[in-house]
DNA sequence: CGATCAATTGACTTAGCTCAAAGCATGTGG
DNA sequence: CCACATGCTTTGAGCTAAGTCAATTGATCG
């Protein structure tokens, strides 16, 4: 199942030089970049290539963090057994990017049992972690932990929140959202026009905003009539004006978004 | 706006055999009820009694941590402002009670601005925590602190997995969700029969949830027609089978549900 | 170049929202 | 203690957005 394997030669877990090492380095949270200790929780982790397609075996028995160095995957929840579910694939419960670290947690008390999945929607490396390891080392200095808990704060209530409100809007709006995410996120790009590859296909982003496929298709040729979107082939799009869509979005016209560094925990 | 009070009498932060610190020791992760370090983070709080109805000065200028001694309250989030939205008293994003531990964070770079307000649902007592303290305190004992990230951790993703599934769910599936939620968490019921008091309104219920108020009526007649669920006045309530409404929510048939200490953070 | 699967488009159905009108609790004043 | 007034709740009758089923077009890769 798991396309696990051994860090390729030179990207030796240890190797301060490895640009993955560095960029791991960069991305912790501030204060953690300088201490020795960066180099402790870079030694626990274990790198792995994932094909576009191939997932990560689930079969961790404890909780995982997963750096992602290169590439982009789909966080997905296994579909309530039992009634055989709409998508078979299971429902997305985000995507992530290079950059991003990802906790995997165990779904030990989830209301729909059975564990999370990471599966590659382009060929990705990342460096996996034993977050109970992580966490001892981290430990060692607190303002590292409480740095890493700050965060985690943070997301939760950004991801409740957005949650929430997800819940109140029409399609429309929903993929709006979507586009204005991906647009700062994939192509760092908060206003005016930009022009990108979506990794995703059309079921993702359906089955991570709780809409069908057509639905997606038929909301996308509207943005298109509208002339706020254009698209070519399956993945390339345009936007033409990010404002709008941020407009349509729903979103308190919050350009002041913060640069925020998108590394969610 | 707020309906803040001195402590009463006899009640004072750092009174180690206050009825309400005990029971907020209690409630602290393992690890930290032994340290003396319960006491200078008891100490930091200040307590407050919110009548049904008040709620908590959004003023704040730093974040906070709100224990909930008794009663319970709900966490709303502003109406998009802007647009006038459907809903005048705001967006429902979670409903709390005795012996919660809340975090209420500023809305920094959330989607929507404003900030998040506590309403009493009933009579209520909470001890006010300024995070930023609190966390200062926490951070002398890392193993505190880890265990406070764990926490947040297993909510973030339990939260945001909730979400999304009821995303995909019909009406009578949230409603029933919402029902067996509350016997557990109201009547310590997680199956066969139980009766207890909603201290919610069907408008809060219904935000909550995604739904109108015409929604969640609806479906509690059905249920009611499905001799699932008795009323009785505007809040009691009585579930005939928690079971069968877990089975209606989608759930898992997860009798497995850990104990748990409620505590969300 | 053709096979295959993703994406689009169309026709129809339906769950849940909106608008509107009664019914009941709950609490207040006489 | 009872009557009344307010506002929560229930019920009813359409309406609309989004889902479902189905067929076609288009892209991508061997």
């Amino acid at each position: 199942m798991a396309t696990l394997s051994p860090p390729p030669p030179g990207l030796g877990p240890t190797d301060a030089r490895d640009p993955a090492s560095a960029a791991f380095r960069a991305a912790l949270p501030e204060g953690m970049s300088n201490a020795p200790i960066a180099d402790q929780l870079w030694a626990l982790g274990v790198l792995a290539r994932l094909a576009k397609g191939a997932q990560l075996a689930p079969d961790a028995e404890d909780d995982r963090l997963v750096w992602i160095a290169t590439g982009a995957v789909k966080l997905v929840a296994p579909p309530p057994q039992g009634t055989a579910d709409s998508v078979p694939g299971g429902q997305v419960l985000a995507f992530h990017f290079a950059g991003d670290l990802v906790s995997v947690l165990r779904q030990s008390a989830g209301s729909a049992s059975g564990d999370l999945r990471l599966v590659a929607l382009s060929d990705t490396t990342l460096a996996i972690f034993p977050a109970d390891r992580f966490l001892d080392v981290a430990q060692a200095d607190p303002a590292v932990l409480r740095s890493v808990l700050a965060r985690s704060l943070q997301a939760l209530h950004r991801s409740r929140t957005r949650m929430m409100q997800m819940g109140h809007k029409s399609a429309a709006a929903r993929i709006a959202d979507f586009l204005v995410a991906m647009a700062e996120r994939l192509a760092d790009c908060t206003s005016g026009p930009c022009t990108f590859a979506l990794p995703m296909s059309r079921r993702d982003i359906g089955d991570s905003l709780g809409l069908t496929i057509e639905t997606v298709s038929r909301q996308l040729t509207e943005l298109r009539e509208a002339g706020l979107v254009a698209t070519e082939g399956r993945s390339n799009i345009a936007l033409k004006d990010v404002g709008a869509l941020a407009r349509i979005a729903g979103r308190g016209q919050n350009t002041s978004e913060k640069p925020d560094t998108t590394t969610e925990i």
